[in-house]
RNA sequence: GUGGAUGUAGCUCAAUGGCAGAGCAUCGCACUGUGGAUGCGAUGGUUGUGGGUUCGAGCCCCAUCAUCCACCCCA
């Protein structure tokens, strides 16, 4: 047995059934983007590593991307996420495109990480941005795109729920307890793992990143207070907004919400499964108002989310709301191929039907009929042609319905309304 | 980068240290101008790889590679 090559780690082969599906979600998400007026972009795959370096969060840029150098020594990174490419594109027609940008994009990332469930090295990611305005309204529309695809696909504010959080509320907590700047980061990736320590270790985990007993008493305060974002008047407007869209439901606040990417400053937001046995967020967004700046340009607000297409197929598995039946094969007429002598008269066959807008399968070569029959059936087609030495002397063609197994020889002439027939078409 | 589990036919999996098997798939026949269903039969293996222990290893030991799961981080 030769053993055939090794696809790389981490990435998938999209077989036809896997690509159907995929097709189907970038659907969904282009009607759900599309119905709020967001237009279609893409960036390019192969970005410079500078691009990343300011504001991406370290671990991902040094850690996580693929680098490599280029034929002309120029350091290459293959994109491990869209802002700051977005960011780059807005500003460099900053003084062109009509603001409020509205944007959306469905495309291919990389990560170098071990993978898991839930995480691939390659994997595509769905984008939603808007550039250009700086109120929570714009927050709240973005975030209205994710839980309107929420409800197109099928689940419920009881299966995923929106944590919405904001960074200068947090951030203003965090100024009263005198906790430093440098000590945020720190501080974040603390409140970030509340949930995966016991109470015990996690408070330990506080007071060794230099946290006071005060300070570490306040923070579980901040945590425990379910009211803290009506002391933001950004999340006010935020939860009013969502709720005048219908969607409130889908939507609750939780402080301990942080999101690892730096260049978020204000109203943030992630996705999590309620059931609870996906323990990983399935997908975040928030607000950046400096990205532009950072790449170069003037400083435009703006706020987006990402979706990547692993952790959201798990759910939707989970929840059996991925399309079945997807009808992989385009063809629903086979043409079969009687013997050599009537080959090119089948591939004539077949090639007249094309022109008349049928999607025609034509067997490419002449072997035994039951084979051929057998081939239609598994590839699900509807009606098979036979033309063998009869149906050519009296000008006829003979039309298998595979459905219900009913076979007529028609004329020529009459055999395109007839196939439209059976197909429906 | 850290820890755990698993590698046997194309696929899913069996096999007290004692003849390497089943189901599905494939191919053939029943059925030389017709698919699905059924029956009968056939093909298919250096048990991931390399060492070791043993009269004897798919099974035990060591190494290595791969995959999966968890951590880290994140979509």
């Amino acid at each position: 047995m030769k053993k055939v090559i090794q696809s790389v780690k981490g990435t998938r082969d999209f077989y036809p059934e896997q690509m159907a599906v995929r097709v189907w979600l970038y659907n969904m998400v282009r009607e759900v983007a599309e119905s709020f007026g967001y237009q279609e972009y893409e960036a390019p795959i192969l970005e410079s590593l500078e691009l990343y370096a300011a504001k991406s969060g370290e671990e991902l840029v040094k850690e996580q991307s693929y680098v490599f150098m280029d034929r002309g020594g120029s350091e290459i990174t293959l994109r491990p996420e869209l802002t700051p490419s977005l960011a780059r594109m807005v500003a460099q027609k900053q003084n062109e495109v009509n603001f409020p940008v509205r944007w959306w994009s469905f495309g291919p990332f990389w990560r170098y990480e071990r993978p898991q469930k839930g995480r691939t090295r390659e994997f595509f990611q769905w984008n939603v941005d808007m550039l250009g305005v700086s109120s929570s309204e714009a927050d709240a529309e973005t975030a209205a795109v994710l839980a309107t695809f929420f409800q197109r696909v099928g689940l419920t504010p009881q299966q995923v729920i929106i944590k919405v959080n904001n960074r200068r509320l947090i951030d203003d907590r965090f100024n009263a307890l005198d906790i430093s700047v440098e000590k945020r980061p720190a501080v974040s990736s603390w409140v970030d793992r509340r949930d995966k320590l016991s109470p015990e270790s996690w408070t330990e985990y506080g007071r060794n990143i230099g946290l006071s007993p005060e300070q570490i008493t306040k923070i579980k305060e901040m945590l425990a207070d379910n009211d803290l974002w009506k002391q933001s008047a950004e999340l006010t407007r935020f939860f009013a907004v969502v709720d005048a869209l219908g969607l409130r439901q889908f939507f609750e606040f939780d402080a301990s919400i942080m999101r690892g990417l730096l260049y978020y400053t204000g109203t943030v937001f992630e996705a999590w499964e309620v059931g609870g046995d996906i323990k990983r967020s399935i997908l975040g967004g928030g607000r950046y108002d400096n990205l532009t700046r950072d790449v170069g340009g003037d400083p435009i607000p703006g706020v987006g989310f990402a979706m990547g297409d692993v952790v959201i197929g798990l759910i939707l598995a989970k929840y059996d709301l991925l399309p079945k039946d997807l009808n992989i094969n385009p063809a629903p007429v086979l043409v079969t191929v009687f013997n050599e002598d009537c080959l090119l008269e089948s591939f004539k066959l077949a090639s007249e039907l094309r022109r008349a807008g049928l999607k025609v399968v034509c067997y490419p070569e002449a072997v035994k009929l039951p084979k051929q029959f057998k081939y239609a059936d598994r590839i699900g087609a509807k009606v098979t042609l036979v033309l063998g030495p009869e149906e050519i002397e009296k000008g006829d063609v003979a039309v298998k319905n595979l459905m219900n197994g009913e076979q007529v020889s028609v004329p020529r002439e009459m055999l395109i309304d007839t196939v439209r027939d059976m197909i429906g078409a």
